[in-house]
DNA sequence: CGGTCATTTCGACCGTCATCGAATGATGAC
DNA sequence: GTCATCATTCGATGACGGTCGAAATGACCG
């Protein structure tokens, strides 16, 4: 955890790609507000949205790599990929300012 | 003007939406390395792109507040809106972290 | 097994947008 | 004025992606 990742080009713009969605940010978010992690069902409260919409973003979330995946049974919970976001926002700012 | 701005929800998606391309992507960096004004011109070198497509990702980048314009005769150059970036920057750092 | 529930996949629809050629506007040089 | 140059607008095209219903997968329970 002591080290920071560094992001390919292709991986900083697929992120950039992922999080310009408002439905995967707010995901995101509500995933990062939570301590423990946040089952699959608990995003239907905070985003309204199908089934199908919600598992087609999740996918999304984990090909770019901003949240890791537990499954427990027929239930899945998801929690943020902490290292990522930081490299990714570290980024942003040693390019952006 | 205060230092730090601060940016709606609409301002912030935006901005995201905005940065989430590559071209645009990389004309707002090559802006962002000069000390000065960077004119039109000076683009093309970095980005291999029609004056069409140019002129259209020039004016999402004014759009999203990200850049301001300057026009001297029929002369145009782009200056990086150092508040915008910096608060789309904070913002996203407080969000994700 | 049969049934229910959580999640995923498939297929299609439709809006958004990046792209460029051609035409137009705007400016400056001669 | 005429012409060349820089930039913008228009219109069309094609690709990408968000959306959801319906069907399928997989897991648990009795």
């Amino acid at each position: 955890m002591a080290t920071t990742s560094t992001l390919t080009e292709d991986q900083f713009l697929l992120i950039a790609k992922t999080l310009a969605d408002p439905r995967r940010y707010a995901i995101l978010r509500q995933i990062l507000e939570s301590e423990t992690a946040t089952p699959c069902s608990a995003m239907r409260d905070c985003v309204e949205v199908s089934p199908a919409t919600l598992s087609h973003h999740m996918k999304e979330l984990e090909a770019a790599g901003l949240i890791h995946v537990q499954r427990n049974g027929k239930f899945v919970s998801y929690t943020p990929a902490a290292e990522i976001l930081k490299a990714y926002v570290h980024r942003l700012s040693s390019d952006l300012t």
